[in-house]
DNA sequence: TATTGTTATACTCTATAACTATA
DNA sequence: TATAGTTATAGAGTATAACAATA
């Protein structure tokens, strides 16, 4: 119940245990001020960019399944496309199916300012998994798909 | 240049590629959503149990080491601390041989719930990682840490 | 009635800057 | 002067609720 080491002893001893949940957050917040400001380098956004890539590898998504693939809100998804559609890098299609629905198409521009960033963020993330064999890595992301809930293991997670 | 998959053609296919920046931000958030509502439970937000945390392994650390091990920022650790002495689960002394140092130690209800939230934690965190072995959690730590530059690699971090 | 997209709004986390008290 | 803590404040990210158009 008491301090398990003297006051004053050997000095702090900044060990973090099993909390598995504020390592992921760490984690991902450095990874996410990295890629960001490689992002913001080129006048996207993190988001921005999440957005523009997933359009690029799944296109033909309309706004509510492009939300659910993301893990985006709808609201927070409309104000990153919005953006980008003022900057000419989306333009929202109508499906004449089902006139709800809206289809966010990326643009030349778009696309060309998507392959730049990623090469940029590609370089920012391999970097940061320096010292990690790439069998490591893949484990890495299995990891993640399974804490995410993910498409290929049980359904839509969100 | 093009869609690498003819419109309308197999469907839509959410298949998230190489951005490990986006599944870390997506499993963090998962998990803070769960263990968070787990501690709210008890009347803690995460941050907080975070803190009671450190303040149980690695007691003796003034508040500006302890931001720092647990990556706060010293303004959000002061909020942290202020609603934990404010309910009695913490105490801030000084430091003689220092007077600006203030030491925040956990007290006897404040080590009585940190455990209590701490099994409930741990419960909905290997469930979280259910179908991992525990060799591969041990490499999810193991990245984790790297990612994060973390001590035992090349020094504090942030 | 139910669903998609939209808008407006509020809340939380985090960082920045300025102030104090000690050194 | 430099550092630890404190306070106040602003920004970004996220979620909630209400609304319009369409099914």
């Amino acid at each position: 119940m008491q301090s398990p080491q003297p006051p004053g002893a050997a000095g702090p001893r900044p060990t973090v245990d099993s909390e598995i949940t504020w390592l992921l957050h760490r984690a991902a917040q450095r990874m996410r001020a990295a890629t960001g400001e490689v992002a913001e380098k080129h006048g996207l956004t993190l988001r921005e960019y999440i957005v523009l890539s997933a359009l690029h590898k799944s296109p033909g998504l309309n706004q509510g399944e492009l939300g659910k693939t993301l893990g985006l809100d709808k609201t927070t998804l409309m104000s990153q496309l919005d953006r980008l559609e003022r900057s000419g890098l989306v333009v929202r299609h109508n499906d004449p199916r089902d006139r709800r629905l809206r289809i966010p198409v990326i643009t030349a521009d778009g696309e060309a300012l998507r392959a730049t960033v990623a090469d940029a963020c590609d370089n920012v993330e391999t970097s940061a998994l320096t010292g990690l064999d790439p069998d490591e890595v893949q484990i890495l992301r299995r990891m993640l798909f399974a804490i995410i809930g993910d498409v290929e293991d049980r359904g839509s997670c969100l």
